[in-house]
RNA sequence: GUGGUCGUAGCUCAGCUGGUAGAGCUCCAGAUUGUGGUUCUGGCUGUCGUGGGUUCGAGCCCCAUCGAUCACCCCA
């Protein structure tokens, strides 16, 4: 390999950039364990059956699977090898694989330490996680997700806390965004009233794309799927549906009258809503979007979406509430809900609006100029001063001119330089310059803290 | 997985119906021996993504391959 790179679909992370990532990371964590969520982490691989078959076939087909080690082809019978059966082959070389989201690892964990756990279980996971999607805008093989989940408890109280969260982060990152909500038990009610219960998967595929492609797209896909004119009509009727979120539940509730799931979906949002309005949001506001579906099929209640106002991006952040993900694993009856934000997509946004704070441009905040031998260990003696007051500080390591000294604090981004030659030291002080304002002031350490300080 | 567009200096790109590469920015040095970002002067930089083919001759045409990017599917 001559020129070297990096696998398709990944990103190295320089220092300006994960200084920025760091603090998007901060803000959702401090949100999290303000909520109280605990922290936790799980292997990147997961045995391959514990992931496949939760997401879908489409889901099935991004998982990265890992390569077994040594000999790998000596238990693969040679009839799989002749018949070229991918299925049959990949089971037998490749027996861990890289985890594609992290619900499902949380799910494997809360039913292995089921007798260890108190409930109601709320824990918060931030890492990474991979897809083999082709890459495109906004869309990664390898990614992180920060998750906060709440499990064992049915509870509306956490859909309502999970929206709070979503406000909180969103507000502080000055990301005004809209939270989209709807119900898979109201999506239900419609393919429940459309008498198509048995595909409502395929219904909400078609109607999630209603914003994209408009009402006839949507019509045309269901008739692609070759569902009858009864259904698609009443189907249709969910398009016509205006004002405020209140009155389009209403108007939905009637429409579904005969489900009783449906009803169940309305009532549930409808509690969510009012808890939400009592309280209030900050910058975001909530929205009732009847078309949206997610694609997760372990969904059973409340579906979230969060998309960032003013920008072109798809959903920052999602998430739902599942009635049975650990029954996969063997653990019934315990209902969960979680959320997660996509830290990429909010760098991205964030980017976009030019909304990070000054200070995540570097993480020193003030370099000493080098002039010499002598010059330099006196500011070594002041440098251990300044950090031990919580300062995060660095000399120049070399006496190089002037020029090439402040040059590499204003590259880094460094908001001050201090000076400190044979008449600041005669003195007891140093000079101080803003790197910003351009502004220089000789003065105390002591003084010298506070400015950087505020 | 399917389809479109594009690969030329560190970056953004120009390069005529085929005649052996250029601009801006960046970078480096100086103007300024205790001051960056602005200004002026000078300087460095290329296996034209890779491999093959056509041709007297290929950055340009053809094939393959790799990568980037956009859309679809799906999704953070």
């Amino acid at each position: 390999m001559s020129q070297p790179s990096i696998p398709k679909g990944t990103r190295d992370f320089s220092p300006e950039i994960m200084v920025k990532r760091n603090y998007i990371f901060g803000i959702i964590r401090q949100a999290f364990e303000r909520f109280g969520y605990m922290p936790l982490e799980t292997p990147s691989m997961e045995n391959v059956e514990t992931l496949t078959g939760k997401y879908g076939d489409e889901g099935d087909k991004l998982i990265f699977r890992i390569l077994d080690s040594g000999d790998y082809l000596k238990e693969v019978g040679d009839d799989t090898l002749q018949t070229r059966n991918l299925n049959q082959l990949t089971k037998s070389i490749a027996e861990k694989a890289l985890r594609y989201d992290l619900t499902v690892p949380f799910a494997r964990y809360v039913v292995m330490n089921q007798n260890k756990i108190a409930f109601p279980f709320k824990r918060y996971q931030i890492q990474p996680v991979w897809r083999a999607d082709r890459p495109q805008k906004g869309r990664y093989r390898e990614f992180y997700q920060c998750d906060a989940d709440v499990v064992g408890s049915d509870s509306l109280l956490n859909e309502v806390e999970l929206v709070q969260i979503f406000d909180e982060v969103l507000t502080k990152l000055k990301v005004p965004s809209t939270i989209k909500i709807n119900n898979r038990k109201i999506l239900y009610g419609i393919a429940e009233v459309a008498g198509i219960a048995d595909r409502m998967m395929e219904m909400t595929i078609a109607i999630d794309k209603l914003d994209k492609i408009g009402e006839d797209g949507v019509i045309q896909e269901l008739r692609g799927r070759e569902f009858n004119d009864d259904s698609i009509n009443v189907i249709k009727g969910l398009f016509g549906m205006t004002g405020d979120n209140e009155s389009r539940l209403n108007a939905i509730s009637v429409m579904l009258r005969g489900s009783e799931t449906g009803q169940k979906g309305v009532d549930e949002l409808k509690s969510i809503f009012k808890d939400v309005q009592t309280l209030g949001l900050n910058d975001c506001e909530i929205e009732l979007d009847i078309t949206l579906a997610r694609g997760l099929n372990y969904y059973t209640g409340a579906i979230f979406e969060v998309k960032a106002k003013n920008v072109q991006m798809g959903s920052i952040c999602g998430g739902g509430r599942y009635d049975d993900l650990t029954g996969i694993f063997g653990l019934k009856g315990v209902s969960g809900v979680g959320i997660s934000f996509g830290a990429d997509r909010i760098f991205d946004v964030m980017s976009e609006l030019n909304v990070f704070p000054s200070g995540t441009d570097s993480t020193t905040q003030v370099l000493f100029v080098n002039f010499g031998k002598e010059e330099e260990l006196y500011c070594m003696k002041l440098l251990r001063d300044i950090r031990k007051a919580g300062i995060n500080a660095e000399i120049f390591p070399e006496a190089a001119k002037m020029k090439k000294q402040f040059k590499y604090a204003d590259d880094k981004g460094i908001p001050f330089v201090a000076t400190v030659g044979t008449d600041e030291m005669s003195k007891g002080q140093v000079s101080l310059k803003n790197m910003k304002t351009g502004d220089q002031k000789m003065i105390s350490v002591d003084d010298m803290i506070e400015a950087i300080k505020s």
